[in-house]
DNA sequence: ATGTTAATTAATCTAATTGTTAAATGATGT
DNA sequence: ACATCATTTAACAATTAGATTAATTAACAT
């Protein structure tokens, strides 16, 4: 799994996956087109996509033709929907493990339970 | 994001992130606990991990308790979501355009078949 | 105040990633 | 065989990421 993210990591690869996602089947040099990079990053990202188990490839005439694995977008599915309780339910989960009762509690010297000064 | 994605990439952030999703909120030594590295490692890790936003941090008494952000898991959620089409059909969408009999090979001379690229 | 525990920041090193240009490979067509 | 187009590999430079140890900040407890 952290190797697919990993994937989705890089802006230029992950408007590749979506174009891919969008287009159905790219070839290599149309999907570098867009992008003011050259052609061998290009290339070398589509690798590490593949490498990945994101996409795959196919030969057609003198073309490299992607393709998104569906696959990899049902893994990627697999794994939000495992913790789907944790944003489904109606209030936060961890608003009911710890709620208020305990987070002004413990007399407060240093208790700056709802300091989120980096929001 | 791709800070997102970039943020669970990282085999040790995603098991950092799984056990938070598993266990609720847990302390940054609690949470530097199981793994062989440093524990500043691990608090660089929990940084990355803040800063795209895929944890929050408070902190009692002596202790930094982190928690997953609800709001970074419907994120993940929406963008594969959007894309559900592509792997919910009955059979792959890629499936049917390019069936299995001219799939992977790797001797693909001169292919000339269907050109369904686009559907 | 002083010591103790919790966690982060600083300084530094190594390894991996990302990009470039130039050369090599693959596939087709003449 | 040869020319041509599409793409990848090689070789290299610059940047970023991930780890370590040592020093610093923060929060309590005595």
């Amino acid at each position: 799994m952290p190797e697919l993210f990993a994937a989705l990591a890089d802006p230029v690869r992950l408007a590749i996956v979506e174009r891919l996602l969008d287009e159905g089947e790219i070839s290599a040099g149309a999907l570098a087109e867009p992008f003011a990079i050259s052609k061998p990053a290009i290339s070398r990202h589509i690798a590490v996509l593949e490498k990945a188990g994101m996409v795959e490839r196919r030969v057609k005439k003198q073309f490299r033709l992607f393709r998104i694995r569906p696959q990899a977008m049902r893994d990627l599915d697999q794994w939000v929907r495992r913790y789907r309780h944790f944003w489904e339910t109606s209030f936060d989960r961890l608003e009911r493990l710890f709620p208020q009762s305990e987070r002004g509690a413990t007399d407060n010297k240093g208790d700056s339970s709802n300091d989120n000064s980096n929001a």
